[in-house]
DNA sequence: ATAATTTGTTTTTTATTACGACAAATATTG
DNA sequence: CAATATTTGTCGTAATAAAAAACAAATTAT
């Protein structure tokens, strides 16, 4: 495995190998929680003594906390270590066309409140009002909390990294909006903004629990008003230069295919978007431009009821998108060969009526049989990935490793 | 920066941060060399003490001598380090549907001897025996070398990770074929087989040295026969489960555009590899198949005398190439965002007459101007960029640094 | 010649892993 | 019910390596 260290590397100090064990043990805990530091140990290859030390550093900065005891054969029973996520809180939300969804999670992603919604303004500043008066009842309403680690915002557009700023959002029509500082004003909270897809993906990786063997690299693709796609490559979200990787939606299916919001033609997103998806169903062009609520009288949802109530254009327009979905999969996995590839959006509802679709348009053009029967995961709505994915960009950042070479 | 470790975590031992800091001092060595102890340990932020008993254990293990003394403004003149690339060569051999390329260089790639050609023999066995023949014949005519580390070969095709397999190779006709057991029961050497792209890719993040403010992710696309993209992230070769990642070759422009070599219609491979150039020059279809020498009578290269001493015909058919390779480039930089890209076959001889529609094309599809900007850098064939990679498959991996979390 | 400066080594201190021993807790067994 | 076996978690000591500082060697400036 060459892997040439970046240029600014990390000199190991003398700190530096307890840093990478505390780290290794803390996700340990999180994957695997409840655990003992005798599991650890065995799991590890190290020596108890050692988890103890680093055990005792971990309560000490209230990482994680000792629970109930736990069963063995015979012997001592082992005390169980779990992730001090008990009365430390994180704020997602979900800002898209229409509407905006919150929630309150604990550190691992768990709600710890029911998802709230409304409308989204597009004008950015009475967002943000809207959006701290909601987050702040909702925190009140959450007795239990003592501490809110910080707000994690998803949106459906180019995010800059460094600064947070939305710098392009088609389906909202925002063009370098800055959510972070107004927000972080407001409800005095640390603010995290980040491209949905990237977001899902990360949540996706951060979800990984148990001793699943190694997962390998991710993809999550989103397909909503567009297609965004996020990829875990070697552990980490894959950013690139302009934190723009990942735009497979703006991957051409054909040169000449449908005019497509990003101005080129033939885009996957022109063939497989929501908007596409409703258009051939009507059989006109797909309208372009911010989606307003005036819009919203019929929606995917709604066709794919028409599907399963037997409506044969209904069904047509479905299966002709899972098709065009799998030929854009194939670019995908030909592309980077993922070990498994995540889909989101309302479309994973009907999953059942479009997978045969999109595993024979994926065997065509994928290159390899094994690449062909690369895993594919339906994330259905119910389980909110977008909000997942902005829990994460708050939660995550606590236990990653920090790379040493 | 979330980075959740990967599951087959490494726990640190005693000895990991002497490891550690002792691969950042060899890869300093080989990026700055010749370097001091004491230059080492201002770039490192460590004393000169940790550095003298880190180099005191490589000049042990041969990895680094000591060589003249340099100078400075005052004070006792340092002793300068370098990478004990003196008598260990390397054999690197570039596997193509015509010609066989075969050089022996010294562990940082730099040539040692010629490049030696022969035509590449359609049966493997033949081709092990030749290859074998001529590699002895190479180390016998270079007196100098005492140790033979490896042979690096390329083959233009997917080859396993695990056990180094060609699995398909199209141009050379070529299904399942192992070279690596025969190559190295003929020659006592051990062997390392990989696909040019990607060796290619991982030459070029192996070649940069000094301060170069860090690359980023990069990618290396190598037009010939056919469209082969090798792609570094993270500072690692992109594999992906099956090791066919980087596949952008047949990603498609068109899905009804003309027929690809794979089976599938409109790959860009159709449209940018030498085969269709000259299709094009032509006006008839690109031909698919092994290709032999009997059908070497007009090369791209002629192509390109041609299109230079004026010929319209010419001109339009390179620059055609250049404007579908400019539309595959940015579905790869929309995919990846990478920092760097680089071209490498025939093609780029002509840099300077496709240049223009290579950026135009690139600025239609690219999401962002700063992604239509991306660096572009052709790799000449007379830097020998896939016996580069090939070279890199055998010297790399006594640089690589390990990850440790 | 002497002082100043820089390189490279040696010595001492401190932090952390490695190893073994041991106390505590608990089930099994005679 | 007491003795034994087994498992968990902690403690103390040795070994190893980084951190810090002192020191020797080499070289130029004064």
């Amino acid at each position: 495995m060459p892997r040439i260290p970046p240029a600014p590397y990390q000199v190991a100090t003398r700190g530096t190998s307890r840093e990478i064990n505390s780290r290794i043990v803390l996700n340990l805990v999180r994957a695997h929680q409840p655990i003992s530091r005798a599991d650890l140990a065995r799991k590890m290859g190290v020596r108890r003594s050692a988890i103890t030390l680093i055990v005792n550093d971990l309560l000490k900065r209230r990482a994680v906390f000792e629970g109930a005891t736990g069963q063995t054969v015979r012997g001592r029973k082992p005390t169980f270590l779990y992730i001090d996520s008990r009365r430390r809180a994180v704020i997602a939300a979900d800002i898209r066309a229409s509407d905006t969804f919150l929630m309150l999670s604990d550190l691992l992603g768990k709600p710890l409140t029911g998802v709230v919604t409304f409308q989204t303004s597009p004008d950015p500043k009475q967002l943000v009002k809207t959006l701290a008066a909601r987050i702040k009842a909702l925190i009140a309403e959450c007795p239990g909390i003592d501490a809110c680690e910080g707000i994690g915002v998803v949106v459906p557009g180019m995010v800059e990294h460094s600064t947070m700023k939305i710098l392009h959002a088609p389906t909202l029509g925002w063009r370098n909006v800055s959510l972070r500082e107004p927000l972080a004003a407001a409800t005095g909270l640390p603010v995290q903004v980040e491209n949905s897809g990237r977001a899902c993906a990360l949540a996706q990786l951060w979800a990984l629990r148990g001793d699943a063997p190694l997962p390998g690299d991710l993809v999550f693709v989103s397909v909503s008003d567009g297609v965004g796609v996020g990829v875990i490559i070697h552990g980490e979200v894959l950013r690139g230069r302009h934190n723009i990787a990942g735009e497979f939606g703006h991957v051409p299916l054909s040169l000449d295919g449908p005019r497509c919001a990003c101005g080129a033609n033939g885009c996957w997103e022109a063939y497989v978007s929501n908007r596409a998806t409703l258009a051939r169903y009507f059989g006109r062009a797909a309208t372009a431009g911010p989606e307003r609520a005036s819009q919203r009288h019929f929606t995917v949802e709604d066709l794919i009821v028409r599907a399963r109530a037997g409506d044969a254009k209904a069904i047509a327009a479905v299966e002709t998108t899972g098709r065009y979905l799998g030929l854009g999969l194939a670019s995908v996995i030909n592309a980077l060969d993922p070990s498994r590839v995540y889909i989101g959006g309302e479309i994973t509802s009907a999953w059942d009526l479009i997978e045969g679709s999109v595993r024979s348009a994926l065997s065509e053009r994928a290159l390899t049989s094994a690449a062909a029967r690369t895993e594919i995961r339906p994330v259905a709505a119910s389980e909110y990935p977008r909000l997942q994915g902005a829990a994460a960009l708050v939660a995550a950042p606590a236990f990653a490793a920090s790379i040493v070479a």
